[in-house]
DNA sequence: TGTACATCAGTGAACGCGCGTTCACTGATGTAC
DNA sequence: TGTACATCAGTGAACGCGCGTTCACTGATGTAC
């Protein structure tokens, strides 16, 4: 909202007059329309979301919805990807930083904490649907998480102490803590009060969620 | 609904007419709505649902739903309240399994599997309005499972080896036990294909979740 | 037991409303010459 | 550069439909005497 009015004040600043071809145009309504829809979608379910609704709160009239999307389910899936786009650049994000054991789980719940609170209409929208969803996005929701999963087992199958495990032990760890930090981006997204330090417990309780189970990892033995 | 079949069989044999005073029928209708509107659930959020067509699978004229029901809303929090009654039913058989430890872990996932597949419209119900669901009914659901993991944390607290534990550690390791087993919950809901060896796998990962968490027990220490 | 009246679950017509979708249109932007 | 035509995002009227809700009603069940 603020960067879209830098945008214009800027080329006000540079050309006197906006550019804006018709391509351009119509790009920014359809943006328009997915933020509306993220707008609308901070208290209730996509579901009830109705095509009129989503226009009108976009600027436009309901029949130009047609313009960009054949129906709410193809935004509902534009909506998706979109989101999709966020959660896969926390997981970069979090691949990125650097490689201790202890600094690791708190860099990871950093990490995890900067981009919910940096886009909780995507992760509001990601766990929302997840279950509650239409089958379209509830199952493209279902199939990137397990992707992630399974990216995530790859992962802690570079480190020493799990370089001898199995697969299936691998995938195990994987999902649960993949689970633990699915209930922490709930616990964030609900935090009540919002302030420092409502966020701060949370954090710590994510943390230490994680030291409990990979505390588990030099005792396990699958059989 | 076999059920009622033979109910009404049963009173055909045994009195020729049935009884039905007006409050037993009242009740029946009253119960036939949120049967109804449970089999409507099977694939869509309780928002959408419409009250007509809630009252239409019920066998009853629209208007004839507020004689039971104030709203659509009313309709729901009583669903909540219903679905809860098994899940505590749940709770209650799982804990008068017998008391070994190894022993514990079997008989506890028995019992969610059990519970389960004999209730799975109210499963379905819980798990899909946790988070979709609107204000009430998703406060109810979550008040509920705190409340769950509450008890469970005091359940353990009898362990000898949990004995020394902290007040916060114990709610650590009932919160991960809670989301481990919601997760199988869902994983059962979703089970495909629906046959004994994708139950018995699912089964046996659950145990293992539980397995593995309780296997960080004697190492960890909070600090 | 029989009669007269009260209760009330369920009916059916009617209402105004927001919905998704169709259609012919407008007028600014883009393109060909 | 200027003109004539094509494109197409957005408009506005109109449609039929299912929605929640109101209202006066019916007729079987329940109650008082």
């Amino acid at each position: 909202m603020s960067d879209t009015a830098n945008a214009r004040t800027l080329s006000v600043v540079s050309e006197a007059v906006e550019p804006v071809s018709r391509q351009e145009r119509k790009q920014r309504t359809r943006q328009a329309l997915l933020d509306a829809a993220l707008e609308l979608l901070a208290d209730r379910g996509f579901a009830s979301l109705s095509l009129r609704e989503v226009a009108k709160r976009a600027g436009i009239v309901p029949t130009a919805f047609y313009r960009h999307f054949a129906s709410m389910d193809e935004l509902g899936v534009a909506l998706v990807e979109e989101s999709m786009r966020t959660l896969r650049g926390m997981i970069r994000a979090a691949r990125r930083r650097p490689g201790g054991y202890e600094k690791l789980i708190e860099a990871s719940v950093r990490t995890l904490y900067e981009h919910v609170r940096a886009h909780e209409d995507h992760f509001r929208f990601l766990t929302r649907e997840r279950y509650g969803g239409s089958g379209e996005v509830a199952r493209a929701i279902g199939v990137e998480l397990r992707l992630f999963s399974s990216d995530l087992a790859i992962d802690l199958a570079r480190f020493d102490q799990l370089r001898t495990w199995t697969t299936e032990d691998l995938h195990l760890l994987a999902g649960l803590i993949v689970t633990a930090m699915l209930d922490t981006v709930l616990e964030l997204l609900d935090a009540h009060p919002r302030d420092a330090e409502t966020d701060g417990r949370l954090v710590a309780t994510a943390e230490k969620r994680l030291r409990f189970l990979l505390s588990a990892v030099p005792h396990w033995s699958s059989r």
